[in-house]
DNA sequence: AGGACGCCCTGTTCGC
DNA sequence: TGCGAACAGGGCGTCC
């Protein structure tokens, strides 16, 4: 799903496709993952400009335009981007099309539609109103402590808590947890010094490869919980079951024997 | 304040 | 075997 790691591909797959590229048009098959904003509305404020910046925040990607106007993409469960020569074949899912000078189109996949696209002028003031907490992979250590343990709550779905940390959700959440040795539902006052520095060293590991594999599922190490979370699989570390509970609404993974309760 | 739950959405997986 | 139910889950809204 995309978390930090697929946003942030993206970001650099809109950087190397899409950067100084004229928008002549804007489609919209599926308007309604347009939010506050209409594919003329957009049609009007983005002809004749060009994409010269991106920025992500948490699970947020930005492009910003010659004429300071940014889209604001979130790709919910199923989205991407893809760009490709007009006289190919057209994607599949697409959402919202930007046709681009060259002959290429920039195209925001969402398979679900759970995505949302804005048209906004302001980035900082954007991650302020959604009320987003720090990036994941801005934070430092000690601000990640006293976000992680203040207040009352099970230690994974405080690492999904996008007020707090923006930019991890479950599967990574279980990744993180995973190779920190930490039990899912254990409660953050409960966690020691030790406890939440191997979370923060293990969450800027786990973002950074993912990262570094362009979040590609079959380049995830082997010795990731990643490509055995589902029914029946085993730990790729001690070989015993991989367990499940649910926390936050969502299923978590983890191993019982190597992610102990206590 | 935190958590449980429903909703959105559709492709996939599961169970009878 | 086949079909409908359940599940997948990011984010939001509601209720307790």
């Amino acid at each position: 799903m995309p978390e930090l790691p697929e946003v942030e591909t993206e970001r650099r797959y809109l950087d190397a496709h899409a950067r100084h590229q004229r928008v002549t048009g804007v489609r919209a098959p599926h308007p309604d993952v347009l939010s506050g904003t209409s594919a003329q509305s957009l049609s009007r404020r983005l002809k004749g400009h060009t994409v010269e910046s991106s920025r992500r925040h948490g699970k947020y990607l930005f492009a910003g335009f010659d004429s300071g106007d940014w889209l604001a993409m979130h790709f919910g469960m199923t989205g991407s981007l893809k760009y490709y020569r007009q006289d190919s074949k057209p994607a599949e899912y697409i959402a919202v099309l930007l046709l681009l000078e060259g002959g290429h189109d920039l195209a925001y996949l969402s398979r679900r539609r759970l995505g949302r696209i804005a048209l906004i002028t302001d980035p900082d003031a954007f991650i302020a109103a959604r009320k987003l907490g720090v990036d994941a992979l801005e934070i430092k250590a000690a601000q990640f402590r006293e976000l992680l343990i203040s207040g009352r709550a099970a230690v994974k779905p405080r690492l999904m808590d996008q007020g707090r940390i923006a930019g991890i959700g479950n599967e990574y959440s279980d990744e993180i947890l995973f190779q920190a040795r930490i039990h899912p539902a254990r409660s953050t006052t409960s966690l020691s010094q030790r406890e939440s520095e191997a979370l923060y060293r293990a969450m800027r590991t786990v973002l950074k490869k993912a990262i570094a594999v362009r979040a590609d599922p079959g380049r995830m190490p082997s010795s990731w919980l990643y490509t055995n979370r589902s029914k029946g699989a085993r730990c790729p570390v001690c070989g015993g079951p991989v367990g499940t509970l649910s926390a936050g609404g969502r299923t978590a993974y983890y191993c019982p024997k190597c992610q102990p309760r206590r």
